[in-house]
DNA sequence: TACACTAATTATAAACATTATAAAGTAAGA
DNA sequence: TCTTACTTTATAATGTTTATAATTAGTGTA
C-alpha cells in the first residue's frame, strides 16, 4: 500500500524538475515505510549498507530537496537533533516524554484558531503545528512500581 | 507592572532552594521585560556590558534552571538557537515566515484535543504546544507592490 | 559579622548537528 | 552517445549547546 505513496512521491520530483538518483529514491522509500519519524542520522545509517559512500551532506540536502517540494515535514522538538515525517495527512504527533515514542493521532484541523489568531494578529495565516506531550502506557508501567 | 513579575520569579526560586546571583536576577529580569522572545545569545549579548565577565554557559545553565523549576519555556522551531519565553499566562505563538517575528496569541487552551489524544493513544497527556505560522502585515505589504 | 559549606561561575574544550565548498560523478534530454 | 547541469562525495567549517575543572561567591549558622 505504501508502493504508490512512493510512485507519487517519484512523480511528483520528476514534475518538480528534480532528479530521482538512487540514493533520493532510497531515502524516500525509507520515508515512506518509516513509521518511526527518523533523525537524518537514522537515515543514513540505514542505507549505509546499500550505500557504503553515501556522505551525510547527501541525506541533508535530499531531506531539504523533499521538504521544499512538501514532501517531507521537519520537526523539531527540544532534543538535539530534527526528525523527518514523509506527508501522508493531517495528523498530530503525541510524544512521549521519557522514551522519546512518537504517535501520530489524527484530528480535524484546528480551522477554528487558524481564523482566530489571523483576525487578533493581522496574519495572513498559512498552516499550524501542534504537538501533544505525555507518558506513554509502556514508561507509565515502569514508573508504576 | 512587570515588578512583580520578576519579584514572584526569585520568589519561586528562594523556594525551590535555588541561589540568587546577580547574572540570575539579571537574566530573568532581561526575559520579563523582554517581548522579543530571546536565544540564549541575544541573552548573552545583551548583558555584557552589566556582566563582561560572564560565559555562556551560565546563560545556557541559568535558563535549564529557570525551564526545570517552570518559570520559562523553552521554545524549539526550525531555525538553529532555541528561544526562551518568560511565562506569564496561556498562550500561544503566531510566527511570520518572512522577518521571524513572534507574536502573542491568547487562546482558551486546547484541552479537548488532549483529552481525546489521551483516549486514542492511552497516553497520560501533561501538555501541548502549538505554533501558527503566516506573513505578518508588514511583510505582507512588502510583497505586495 | 565572620565562617564554612555547597553551589554557581568562569574559561576552556569538547560534542554534536548541520551547512558550505570544491572536485568528481551521473541523470536525463538532444 | 554526448553534453550539460545537477548531484554526490569528502572534507572542512560553522554554530549551538554541553562537559570539565578550577575559582569564586551565596546563604545559613555561630
Amino acid at each position: 500500500m505504501s508502493e504508490h505513496q512512493l510512485k507519487d512521491a517519484l512523480e511528483a520530483l520528476k514534475e518538480t524538475g528534480v532528479r530521482i538518483t538512487p540514493q533520493r529514491h532510497a531515502i524516500l522509500e525509507f520515508l515512506v515505510d518509516s513509521m518511526t519519524h527518523p533523525t537524518a542520522d537514522d537515515i543514513y545509517k540505514a542505507l549505509e549498507g546499500k550505500f557504503p559512500n553515501m556522505s551525510v551532506a547527501t541525506v541533508y540536502n535530499n531531506l531539504r530537496v523533499f521538504r521544499e517540494v512538501g514532501l517531507v515535514k521537519e520537526l523539531t522538538y527540544g532534543d538535539a537533533s530534527s526528525r523527518f515525517d514523509f506527508i501522508t495527512s493531517d495528523h498530530y504527533h503525541v510524544i512521549c516524554e521519557s522514551c522519546g515514542k512518537i504517535v501520530d493521532f489524527s484530528y480535524p484541523g484546528l480551522d477554528e484558531v487558524e481564523a482566530l489568531a489571523a483576525h487578533v494578529t493581522g496574519f495572513n495565516v498559512s498552516h499550524h503545528r501542534m504537538e501533544i506531550y505525555g507518558t506513554c502506557k509502556t514508561c507509565e508501567q515502569k514508573e508504576t512500581h
